[in-house]
DNA sequence: GTGTTAAATTGTAATGATTACAAAATAGTA
DNA sequence: TACTATTTTGTAATCATTACAATTTAACAC
C-alpha cells in the first residue's frame, strides 16, 4: 500500500482511503474494468464506499495521468493503470478488452498537424480468440 | 441520389428516404456528426423524421460496413462514412474531431495473437491548432 | 495532540444519450 | 393492386454519468 500512497504524494493528491483501493485495484486488475465494475468489487471490503467517489477518484486519478479512460466499447467508459504504451482489443461477442503490445511509428508524423498531442490510442474490434473458437 | 440508391442495393437493403437522407448527409459532411446532430440538422427539410429512425438507419449502415461509428469522445457516439483508412483526432476543448491521415504498419502483428480483427480505430486526443492558437 | 479549513466523500436526484416497444406506414414483390 | 415483412415513428424506459448539498476528513498550523 505504501506504494500507492508514494504515487498520490508524487502528484500531490491527497492521501484518500477511496484513492488508494482504486489504485491499488487497477494495479492489480488488468481486466480493464468499467466505474461500476470497480464499484461493486471494492464494495464487499469497504461497505462505505460510494460510487459518486468511484467516479471522482478516476476523474482525480486521470488527470494527474496515472490512469487513462479507454472509450472502445462505446457504451460505457473502461479504465486502465498507465503502463507502456500498448493497445487495445474489443471483442464484440463477450466484451472483454484485451491488451495488444503494439505501437506506431506514424504517430510522428502527427506533427505535420499542428495539434498538441497529449493521449494515443489504438482499438482494434473483432471477434476474440476464445468466441472464434466456441463458434456461434 | 442515384448514386446513394445503389450503396444501398449493393447491400440489399432496402431504399427508404432516412436511408437516403442520411447517407447523403455523412457522405457530404466530413463533421463525424452526433446521431442527435444529423437528427436535427435534417429534420429542418424532414420534418416527419424521428429521432428513433435516426438511429435504426445509423445502426444497419454501420451493421453492412458502410459507415462507422466514432467513440473518441467517451461520453456520445460520432458517425463517418467509410472511406480510406485514416485515424482520427479529438481536441478536448472545441470537441471537434479532424480526420489524420496515418496508417499503422504494425497492425500485421495482430495476426500473432488469434482474434478475429474487424476494425482499427486510431484516436489521438489533445488540444487542436485553433484552440492552441487562442490560448486559455 | 487539537483546532481549522479547504478538499473529499457520500447519497440522492438529475441529466442525457441510447434503446425498447407497439402502432402506423411503406418497400418490394406477386 | 394486394400482401407481407420490414421500416418508421413517437413515447416511454434504461442506464451510465454528473450535479449538488450535507457530512466527513486530510493536511497543516499551533
Amino acid at each position: 500500500m505504501e506504494k500507492y500512497v508514494k504515487m498520490l504524494k508524487e502528484n500531490n493528491i491527497k492521501i484518500t482511503s477511496p484513492r488508494l483501493i482504486i489504485l491499488k485495484y487497477l494495479s492489480e486488475n488488468f481486466t480493464h474494468p468499467t466505474a461500476d465494475q470497480i464499484y461493486t468489487d471494492l464494495k464487499t471490503n469497504n461497505p462505505s464506499l460510494s460510487k459518486t467517489t468511484v467516479y471522482n477518484s478516476l476523474e482525480t486519478l486521470e488527470s494527474h495521468g496515472i490512469i487513462q479512460v479507454i472509450t472502445i466499447s462505446g457504451s460505457e467508459l473502461h479504465y486502465d493503470i498507465k503502463r507502456k504504451m500498448h493497445h487495445h482489443f474489443y471483442c464484440k461477442k463477450c466484451g472483454r478488452i484485451f491488451d495488444i503490445e503494439i505501437s506506431c511509428p506514424n504517430i510522428e508524423k502527427m506533427k505535420g498537424y499542428g495539434h498538441k498531442v497529449e493521449e494515443v490510442h489504438g482499438y482494434i474490434k473483432g471477434i476474440c480468440k476464445d468466441c472464434l473458437k466456441e463458434g456461434s
